[in-house]
This record gives C-alpha cells, sequence and structure tokens, in this order.
DNA sequence: AATACTCTTTAGATAAGTCTAAAATATTAT
DNA sequence: ATAATATTTTAGACTTATCTAAAGAGTATT
C-alpha cells in the first residue's frame, strides 16, 4: 500500500523532472513540498527502498518507471477531479485545484473510469493540461511561453503553467482560457511586457503574466 | 481541524447512539471501528478534550451536540456521494459503500453544496436513508423491520439495515429496493421466515434478511 | 589547496494513532 | 458479601511523518 504523503512526494518529483532530465535535488523537493531537507531525506529513504525511485546521496533522485505509474495514475485523477468539478458541477477554474489535491487521493480503479466514461474521455483538463489515460499515457502537447513569441505571431493557448487562484482569476476575467485564439501585437524588450489581443480585445500583460501563458508551438 | 480518524469515530458513535439514548461503550465501539478497547479508550480522551463527546469513565460516552454536528456532516456527505456514485456514475447499489467511506471525508463546503444541487436536493440516498441538509437536520423516517409485520400487511421498503455487500446483491437481485412495495404472505412462526410478494413476484425471506429490510410503519 | 559557503544527511524529539500486557474497576454468580 | 468474570483503563512500545540542531559532503573563492 502506498500512502497519501508517498503519492504526493512521488507526484512532486515527477513534475519537478518534466522539464531538464537532471536528477531532482533534495531542497527543491523541500520547497515544492513545503517541508524541511531534513524530511524530505527521511522520504527519500522510504521511496528508494520500494523502488519508487533511485537515490544517490548527495546527487538528488530519479524517479522509476514505477514511481512514474504511480505519479501518472495521480495525475490523471486530479485531471479528471478538475475536469468534473468545472464540466458538471459548474466550478470556475481557478476554484478547482485544492479540492482535486484532495480528490485525486480517492482510491478506486472502478471510480476513475466510470468518472473518465460519464465526461466523455476528455484529453485535457480545464487548464488545458493533457490527461493521461489508464495505461500512464500521456500526450506532451508541444508548447511554449507566450513570452517567446514575437510580434505579429498568433496561436493557440494551450495550457496556465501556475495554479495560483489569483492568477487564473485574472487570466478568466480577460477570457485567456486553454483554447482560445491569441495574438502578440508588441513586445517591450526593456520590461519584457506585451501587448497581445483575445477575442478582438486588447490587454497588456506583464512578463509575469506572459510566462504562465503556454501556447502552441 | 479534525482528522479522519476523529471523524470516523465521531460517526461511529452517532451511529450507535441512534437507537436506545444509552451512553456507547468502549467495547461496542472498538468492534464497530475494528480495533482495539486500548485504542479507544485513547480516542475518546481526546474527543472528550475536545468537547465533541462526554465521559465517564468505565460508563461509555455521549456525544454533545458539537460532535453531533461533526457525525451528521460527515454522513451528509457519505449519502450525497452515494447518491452520486448510484445516480451519475451507475455504480450498482451493492458497490458504493467502500468508496464513499473514502469521499465522505473531502474538505470542501462548497463542493458538498454544489454536488447536492447537481444530484437535485436528494432526501434520500440508494438504500432510502434520510439526508441531512446543510444544518445538520435530519428527518428520521418511521421504520419498522420487515421481520415484524404480519401476514396480509402491505408496505413500502424504505431502507436497509445492513451495508453488506452480499445482502445488497442479494436484494437488488430479488428487485427489494428503496421505494418498491412489498407483501407479507405467510410468516413461519418456527424459524422467523417469511414469504412475500415483490413486484408480483413470490421469495421466501429468511428471517436474517428480513430483519434487514426495513418498512414503512 | 585551504577556507568559506551551501546543500544534504544524521541524530534525537514530537504527535497521531495503533498495539499488547497488565492493572483497575464494575458486574455477576454463588 | 465475596469470589469469579467481564470490561475498561493505564503503561509502555511501535509506525509514519514531521521538526530542530548539528555533523558531514560537495562546491566555490581566493
Amino acid at each position: 500500500m502506498i500512502s497519501l504523503t508517498e503519492e504526493n512526494y512521488l507526484k512532486a518529483i515527477y513534475h519537478l523532472s518534466e522539464d531538464g532530465s537532471k536528477a531532482v535535488l533534495t531542497n527543491d523537493l523541500a520547497e515544492a513540498m513545503h517541508t524541511k531537507a531534513a524530511s524530505v531525506t527521511d522520504m527519500i529513504k522510504k521511496l528508494s527502498l520500494k523502488e519508487f525511485i533511485s537515490h544517490e546521496k548527495y546527487y538528488g533522485v530519479n524517479i522509476t518507471p514505477k514511481g512514474k505509474a504511480v505519479a501518472l495514475s495521480v495525475i490523471r485523477k486530479h485531471r479528471l477531479w478538475e475536469t468534473f468539478l468545472v464540466q458538471k458541477l459548474s466550478f470556475s477554474w481557478d476554484e478547482v485545484h485544492e479540492v482535486a489535491e484532495q480528490l485525486e487521493h480517492i482510491q478506486s480503479n472502478r471510480l476513475i473510469e466510470k468518472l473518465d466514461e460519464y465526461l466523455g474521455f476528455p484529453k485535457t483538463d480545464p487548464h488545458g493540461d493533457p490527461i493521461p489515460d489508464s495505461n500512464g499515457k500521456i500526450k506532451a502537447l508541444q508548447k511554449v511561453m507566450l513570452s517567446t513569441l514575437s510580434p505579429g505571431s498568433d496561436s493557440l493557448i494551450v495550457a496556465v503553467k501556475d495554479s495560483d487562484s489569483k492568477l487564473l482569476k485574472y487570466l478568466d476575467k480577460i477570457g485567456a482560457r486553454p483554447g482560445k485564439k491569441i495574438k502578440v501585437i508588441d513586445r517591450e524588450e526593456y520590461d519584457g511586457s506585451m501587448e497581445v489581443s483575445i477575442n478582438s480585445q486588447r490587454f497588456f500583460l506583464s512578463k509575469e503574466v506572459s510566462e504562465n501563458i503556454l501556447v502552441t508551438a
């Protein structure tokens, strides 16, 4: 049996190792888990013993296929529940994260397969992130930060990086949802801010915001 | 903050004190929680300190209004989730209990109120048990065991006592669901078994089964 | 290459929830 | 009313996940 805490550690390790195939460092994991390095070291020992990760002392951890399967199953559940909350219970997409953090740990294969079916086998969650299938296969959409585009570019919003509620509320207000078209009108070299057009409306986005909007490459 | 374990203890104490206003005894609680009496004593101390129950050493516990509110909130969640699983995800009513045991601990008022609305504010769960409202008010339906009826009686199935999956499967097979009419044709004094009619079909029910079917008084 | 600095690990504690074994209390039977 | 029995509580130990403080290992600086 795998505990709720172990699942959360594996999810964090998976996310931290997504970009860059480097090992995940103790301090980074501590920050992600809002805990202390000493606690992380303890958990690393346990997860290594169970062969969910491999660990070389002082050089960080790598997730094993076995650990990856657990992480992807949790991510699948998280994203399906988020989809449920938005599509069926009419939550707005900035409210779903915390609740999905709890729901993702419910243990029942039957439940998650039925939920998937009930939602019509969605491919992405409300933030545009891909939902792994029941075998743990996930289609990594090619996506780049809006901030990397040059003026004149026209592309599709596919996801939002951060799940901070304030950011999501703001994006919601200006209509910057996954699936929407976005056009870069101008880019200010000095501070990295951008002028863009969404739904034929113009907005000025700060560098922070434009780095959090991911678009098709 | 109240822990998952504390919630489960309070739910069990509430259920054990439903019939008969006597105090709940340590051993009975231990049996209900599938744990040992010593563990129960420890938890009783904690719950007393938090004023969810009152406790007189060696004479059992009584739930306080504060504890009752917690128990009813958990029961509300449990029954709403069961209703969701059956109505929306087409689980059969004998499969929902275990999953609902997990879902009942999800912490989010918003979630449960939205779920209630989504289900159309149901009054009872799939087993016929009443769902407490958001203020913790619960309508205790007058119900008696089928086994107490005499031949000739005609009544409505309102609930099933036990949530054992084998029993529920059997009742499902013969169509003995809440809401159905049931008529007592004959009753055997020797072993307490009964002949009944459901959906114009005749069945012989053992004493055990007829004690688990609750009908309108 | 020695020192300073950062990061990681170890050592020892703590809190929640559980256990076994033994002691304390209550109940029942003679 | 006293002994036998049943129930409850206490005492002490274990597990999981966490912490602080200190020691150990690696990296950077001069």
